[in-house]
DNA sequence: TTGTACGCGTTATCAC
DNA sequence: GTGATAACGCGTACAA
């Protein structure tokens, strides 16, 4: 592999001066850049990044880290957040923890060795404690979790959402609603449940309980699977985020249980898919590419000023109907 | 950011001592080495990796470019390759294309600058000639994709999986079939196009056309709403995947059509959701996870032994016969 | 306009 | 056992 010596060597210069076309900083002669531009073109000659890395303390690659890219909703931000960051010239380390809080940590450690400037953290379960200090001083913004003392985060108001897709259910007559939860250490899973709760509380003439699932399509269709095969089935399912309700339909489906007759169900993200499946699933939108993006933009500008200012957005979640909730 | 300058000062070593306790290499006086850990805890010190790749030369880090990630197929790829390469001390940087080729193209360039040791190319659009001279001599593994003269690669046999499925439909009764193809520059998508048309020309009793798609559930999903909208309508669909084809399923719950008593349905990868959908669909088997988990190890294998050897490894598709096709 | 020399943070090769 | 010191490939004052 060619380096910059023997671009200089080739050339009849010194490597500054290869260094100055390269970056294009500072005077270099016409000829001589020719010159230059031509044996980097006859050795194949690409930069270095580590080394650059190094002496500029830059790598222009941005950190991200979500816990399921087969899930549409972190999928989205995933593609958010590179878009916006090719935008500015950055790339993006995407890092799949399947869920695991180990995988999670052993990423941090990974990034924390100055491999990327900064750091997008989405949907992490790991607790407070232990995340400040793996942390320590690089640069992250959070999504889809309230954020710390200082940190800045992209959220939306998960209990409030969990609050208005029961209450949707209720209004629409059903009386015995199952919420088919995510994972019980995953904060949004849980602020979710906390306004499902809520909601079944208010409201003494219906009756409400939770089944743990994990967030995955099987989940949702093995879960709602179990419940159809019975004689006596709830009349509402509020399934904690789209991925297990399109499970559920098709739970349905092969149960030739009726949506929404027999059962009305809701969801949760708006991934695309939940238009698209029949029945159209009603949901609580929060738009995981908007996020993604509004993320990248929050983490760019604390790069760029050196005092910290910590952001704090939360969404608010939106309820859209569809015809799986249709009286 | 603590340095190992920092630690040796506060230690009242050398630096190379500690270095000796980092990489446990050479020897070192217990107390001495107590000493040099705690100081390292004190000033929270980690390892510039960017400065260890520089002069080692490993970054321990493996790239990984895909076209889709919110396609289960290639986010299966990437688990197996993910789920490997933490196996063996790896990591993935994980790039998605989103089926743009400039986008392949950067990103081959950036990991070029020596961030990787080598990279796995899944579902490459990019012709030929262009993406070896882009290359150089980065080691690469291909997957879904056949191979160049010199290079290492996984695919299966397109062309063959498309004859078969075809075939099944019209062993089930279909006359008049569809296929929805793939985007017309990706090799995996012609190629099953080519085993469909193959099909269609040994069987002169049946008609076939191909309407262009994008490997994407939208795309399915509104095809096929084209396609059921009309008074007449095929007897048989041979979707380019698995998420256009559930994207079939769904178009045709929408407009009452019946699989498979109205029309038969085979799609392309056998992705979780095909087997769990309603109908479930039949499908060609490749397993993603598998051919991501191979690649990684043929990759890492020839990052080992410095002389060149390509493996090349065809998989035979095998036909998964659901409900969406039974007579 | 160009070249020299130093430093980025680390590892490895020597001496001691 | 331990400590200088030269690399790794590149950017950049500074001098020329």
């Amino acid at each position: 592999m060619a380096t910059i010596k023997d671009v200089a060597r080739l050339s009849n210069v010194s490597v500054s001066t290869v260094s100055r076309v390269i970056n294009s900083s500072g005077y270099v002669a016409k000829e001589v850049h020719e010159r230059v531009v031509k044996s980097m073109k006859a050795l194949n000659y690409q930069p270095n990044e580590v080394a650059r890395g190094l002496v500029s303390k830059k790598t222009s690659i941005i950190g991200l880290i979500i816990p399921d890219v087969s899930n549409p909703f972190f999928s989205d931000i995933a593609r958010g957040v590179e878009d916006k960051a090719i935008m500015n010239q950055y790339n993006v380390m995407l890092c799949n923890t399947d869920w695991q809080l180990e995988r999670e940590t052993n990423y941090i450690k990974l990034l924390q060795g100055k491999w990327v400037e900064g750091i997008v953290l989405a949907g992490t379960r790991s607790l407070e404690a232990e995340l400040t200090s793996v942390l320590g001083n690089l640069p992250v913004v959070f999504v889809d979790r309230k954020p710390f003392n200082s940190a800045s985060a992209i959220w939306s108001d998960n209990e409030q959402g969990g609050y208005m897709a029961t209450n949707h259910l209720i209004e629409n007559g059903c009386e015995n609603i199952v919420h088919l939860s995510g994972p019980k250490d995953s904060p949004s899973a849980v602020a979710r449940r906390t306004g499902f709760l809520k909601a079944i509380e208010e409201h003494p003439e219906v009756t409400g309980s939770v089944i743990q699932g994990d967030f995955r399509y099987n989940s949702g269709f093995s879960l709602a699977s179990d419940l159809f095969s019975k004689k006596e089935f709830p009349d509402g399912i509020f399934a904690g985020n789209d991925l297990m309700a399109v499970g559920v339909t098709q739970a349905a489906n092969r149960y030739k249980v009726n949506i929404p007759e027999d059962i009305k169900l809701i969801g949760y993200d708006n991934i695309a898919m939940s238009q698209y499946v029949y029945p159209s699933i009603s949901t609580i939108a929060q738009s995981g590419y908007e996020m993604g993006g509004m993320a990248l933009e929050l983490l760019l500008e604390s790069l760029e000023r050196k005092e910290k200012r910590d952001v704090q957005q939360e969404f608010s979640p939106q309820l859209i109907i569809r015809k799986s909730t249709q009286k």
